[in-house]
DNA sequence: AAACCTCCTGAACGACCGTTCACATTGGCC
DNA sequence: GGCCAATGTGAACGGTCGTTCAGGAGGTTT
């Protein structure tokens, strides 16, 4: 935890005075709190660190956020609202089939967690520091893209093309819907681009994965 | 966080306070810090909210324990010791063939973390928290689990009872045994009591799914 | 040039942190 | 009884925290 407290911010500050200027304040408070929050956790980076970070003190915080709260429902509300909205636009631009449409899902959510890896890593796992009321409006927006699996699903159980494991004769579609969305959310846990698989090998084995695991008959058969 | 600062110490002290002298301080001030770091998280409870909650003062803490973060590491490695020594004796009890290996490894894994998702979700979440010398400690135990996984696909594989989805025609089992930990590992993140399904039906369920995942063939054919 | 924004500085505030320590209190053992 | 080790108390220490605020710097408008 000593580490945790003190390694960062210096070398951190040298880099990003350099590019202050080029964009408005508030974007590098934003991207500066936002490193800060991904590499050592919101209870421990402190308004000193994410000012220092990008070459101001203290006190300028407040010109451009009402708290460091606040600072946090902001970075991890616009990670979420557009994932969300990618997930809707991915499963509309598939064309109906439930089997099209998870796999255009799983593709999308795998390789945004990936490639924002950072970004995911915060939103999911800082969420719980934010006052009540900024943590409904979050979750909320959770329980909407699963709610988008937990319907695809429910589409190719209907007609047929999917046939996914049922306990004691019957599915429990929110569970099978949450097991997916929690496999291709923890890539951003382990994935690094030095790894073994490419962002687009990673989507295509997890989209294998998921249409296994609700049992999909071939597409064109 | 104001709410998370301040709700939980007092309801719990009045009902630890009485259940104080029924076993060693030790123990009752392990299962307070658990409790609080479950709710709230390692660094934002105060070694006074965990010393309250068992109707101790702070100082008393340094009579069974270093520190705060040497309390923070018994409790994890107790848990994560426990996990990887269940895994290897639910493998070990397989009798040899990998679907049943798989299956054991599943369903051990997965009812652990139903039943004890206090203990899991604090071992995952606050594992970040710890000095560097005691991380490493809980990472091995981690990877040796990911291990058994890997060892058991490579079984499979070999004996041509397992076919994996492949990328670029060849298999990347460590990609797919995080796949399968990861969703296995989060169930402690959601699954309640109160949901629809039991701890043996989740396991049934995830055993299936996993089975899927790596193209298991039917065990008596 | 004067007035006026906008933005930043850095000292200050009150609160709380993990940890220490001199000092009770207890209960077993001679 | 006296002694000892174990254990708890609560004030105190040096720090750091999020936030506030009086004042300064720089540019634009009048």
């Amino acid at each position: 935890m000593s580490k945790r407290k003190t390694v960062v911010a210096d070398d951190v500050a040298t880099a990003a005075v350099a590019e202050r200027e080029a964009r408005p304040p508030v974007e590098a408070i934003r991207a500066a709190a936002f490193a800060q929050f991904a590499e050592r956790g919101y209870p421990v980076v402190t308004v000193r660190d994410i000012m220092k970070a990008c070459g101001l003190t203290q006190g300028a915080l407040y010109n451009h956020f009402k708290s460091k709260d606040e600072l946090l429902h902001d970075i991890i509300a616009s990670t979420q609202g557009e994932l969300e909205r990618l997930c809707q636009q991915a499963v509309a631009g598939a064309g109906g089939d439930p089997r099209a449409e998870l796999a255009a899902f799983v593709r999308v959510y795998v390789m945004r967690h990936c490639r924002l890896r950072i970004e995911a890593l915060v939103a999911n796992r800082e969420i719980g520091w934010l006052d009540t009321a900024r943590v409904a409006d979050i979750r909320r927006s959770r329980r909407a893209i699963r709610d988008i699996v937990v319907t695809i699903l429910g589409h190719g159980v209907a007609k047929g093309v999917f046939d996914p494991p049922r306990v004691e004769g019957k599915h429990d579609l929110k569970a099978i819907a949450m097991a997916l969305l929690d496999q291709c959310t923890h890539v951003s846990m382990w994935y690094g681009p030095g790894g073994d698989l490419t962002e687009e090998q990673m989507a295509k084995l997890y989209t294998d994965m998921a249409l296994r695991m609700v049992g999909a008959t071939p597409q064109s058969a």
